[in-house]
RNA sequence: GCAGCCGUAGCUCAACUGGAUAGAGCAUCUGACUACGGAUCAGAAGGUUCGGGGUUCGAAUCCCUGCGGCUGCGCCA
């Protein structure tokens, strides 16, 4: 149809045009027409079954590298320092894994950057708070929240105290200055804190080939900005150093500042440079940024000024929403908090344990906990990546966890049943031991889709949406079920055997090969 | 005020970027089992895709407009 439109042509008799001359080649029934112009091929049952045979020899799955393989620097997670992790973080850091493991995956060299909030106005109450309020022992026992402590004070009191607020600029200026003890305060503050996130990481199966902060790039901004001045690109305003954007009709009131009137920089200063890095030293050609919704417009504002600089890296903002409570607002806590994000992976895995408790009670307590984990984190994982990206979505517990739906649960549990077969069988899948012949609808519609994950995994990249992935396997999950109860797999013989024994095979491997790319783990047994 | 994102079943979400009768899950109702793991499956019901125009063979999707929600808008990050 698309073809006839461009050659204004009727669609029906172009589609005609088409079924009569295609030829098959054995792979397909002859095209039928439906409806305003579709042409419908029917692949050969003989072709699927040989699909399969061949996905059964292949690591891949079917799955084609990149043609041509990029270098993309991938920025997200990113919090900040002496702050915890909050449920804001959990969709950059899922997201941005998933991302990355999917383009690794395709044959894309990734490089992780961690851009994390290492510097900037928050260390002038930090320190203000570190010096005066400081428990030591508590800092000893639990550092992270410890340091959250004595920030939520600090920042409490200089709402309500001028005074006190330029006390706190006033500590920041001498960290700036290079001030030794500042410095030394801030880099406990900087280790300590990598420590509590690293932990977090390790637990959510995240990492990073780089850890390269803001202050990384502390030394690059003045002679950057002397560069904006000098090439035009940047200009002086009431005292302030601003990029202008007068040729485009969005930005043209809405100028980056890049300096401060006190001389200070501001994290479009730190972005343009880190650019600069990512580019020189890192090799990008691509730079992804998964990074909220909110932060749209700074953004456009630093790709058009990169732009300006000549700059031909793509830039890519992959924004998302935000995470909201039963009530539609903000997530929350009861009292009011932010919800921390190890808080939240606690839960999920207390929540994970109590259902393994129910449903299976005799596995051995060492499996039971590493089940409860893979499922509780699982569960938080796949909430977060099935849904559209954009979309603000509801975090609930009873929903993520159900073992009924588009769920984590679900499709592990699909990967188990494919597991059992075998251990029932006593033994591994025979790739000799048959033909593949598909005799049953069930049979040909699950090997349908197995095959249709060769196209599923690349086109996540087209749009950033991993929920398409997460679809796949869902709907690869309930064919899965709808040949269990049409197809008795060891109840049969001879060839019909081998067909079931292979798709089992097949749904397990695509399985858990999908899930590991959502970056979710399997277990044998749950 | 200006800009961005969003608005789909009672609820939570999809819809391969312009295609066929808009699909799932939850909740509701009806069925199947002494089960190769029922942690399952079959079925029913549920819709003016926020309203109104437009573009075309064809619109949830693109354009215009109105309404509603969220977010951002020169010296925080």
């Amino acid at each position: 149809m698309v073809l006839a439109k461009a050659l204004r042509r009727n669609p029906r008799e172009t589609a005609a045009l088409i079924a009569e001359t295609f030829d098959g080649g054995g792979l397909c029934a002859p095209p039928e027409i439906a409806g305003p112009g579709f042409i419908n091929f029917r692949l050969e049952s003989e072709s699927l079954a040989a699909r399969c045979a061949d996905l059964l020899g292949d690591e891949r799955l079917g799955v084609a590298p990149a043609p041509a393989p990029r270098t993309v620097v991938l920025d997200f997670s990113a919090p900040n320092v002496a702050k915890p992790m909050h449920v804001g973080h959990i969709r950059s850091t899922i997201l941005g894994d998933c991302l990355g493991r999917i383009a690794r995956f395709l044959g894309h060299r990734v490089v992780s950057d961690n851009h994390i909030g290492d510097w900037g106005t928050q260390f002038g109450m930090i320190l203000w708070g570190w010096k005066k309020l400081l428990d030591e022992s508590a800092l000893a026992s639990d550092p992270i929240a410890e340091l959250l402590r004595v920030y939520r004070e600090v920042n409490a009191r200089a709402k309500a105290d001028e005074a006190l607020m330029e006390e706190c600029k006033a500590e920041l200026v001498k960290l700036q200055g290079g001030d030794p003890g500042n410095l030394a305060i801030w880099e406990k503050c900087v280790a300590l804190s990598k420590e509590g996130l690293q932990r977090i990481y390790d637990r959510l199966d995240v990492s990073f080939d780089h850890w390269f902060g803001e202050s990384f790039y502390n030394d690059r901004l003045a002679p950057l900005v002397e560069e904006l001045l000098a090439a035009g690109i940047a200009e002086k305003s009431d005292g302030a150093v601003c990029v202008f954007f007068r040729e485009d009709e969005r930005l043209a009131g809405k100028p980056a500042i890049v300096r401060k009137s006190d001389g200070g920089f501001l994290y479009a200063t730190t972005d343009l440079a880190t650019i600069d890095f990512r580019v020189g030293e890192l090799g990008a050609d691509e730079i992804w940024y998964v990074v909220g919704a909110p932060q749209q417009l700074h953004f456009d504002q630093i790709f058009a000024a990169a732009k300006k600089r000549g700059q031909t890296v793509a830039l890519r903002f992959i924004p998302f929403g935000s995470i909201l409570g039963k009530d539609r607002k903000m997530l929350k806590t009861r009292s009011g908090d932010t919800v921390q994000l190890a808080d939240v992976l606690d839960e999920a895995v207390v929540r994970a344990r109590s259902i393994i408790e129910e449903k299976n009670p005799e596995l051995p307590e060492e499996e039971k906990a590493s089940i409860a984990e893979v499922v509780g984190i699982g569960s938080v994982k796949y909430a977060e990546l099935s849904q559209f990206r954009m979309t603000d979505y509801v975090f609930d517990w009873d929903t993520m966890l159900s073992l009924k739906g588009n769920t984590a649960p679900y499709l592990i549990n699909a990967y188990v049943r494919t597991r059992a077969i075998f251990r029932r069988l006593g033994a591994g899948f025979e790739p000799g031991g048959g033909r593949i012949v598909l005799a049953e609808e069930a049979e040909r519609s699950l090997a349908l889709r197995l095959a249709q994950y060769a196209e599923t995994v690349p086109s996540v990249l087209d749009d950033f949406r991993p929920n398409a992935l997460a679809s796949y396997l869902y709907e690869l999950a309930t064919a899965y079920h709808h040949f269990w109860e049409a197809c008795p797999v060891l109840k049969v013989e001879g060839d019909p055997r081998h067909t079931r024994l292979a798709l089992c095979e097949l749904t397990g491997r695509v399985l858990r090969h999908g899930l590991g790319l959502l970056g979710i783990r399997t277990t044998e047994r749950m």
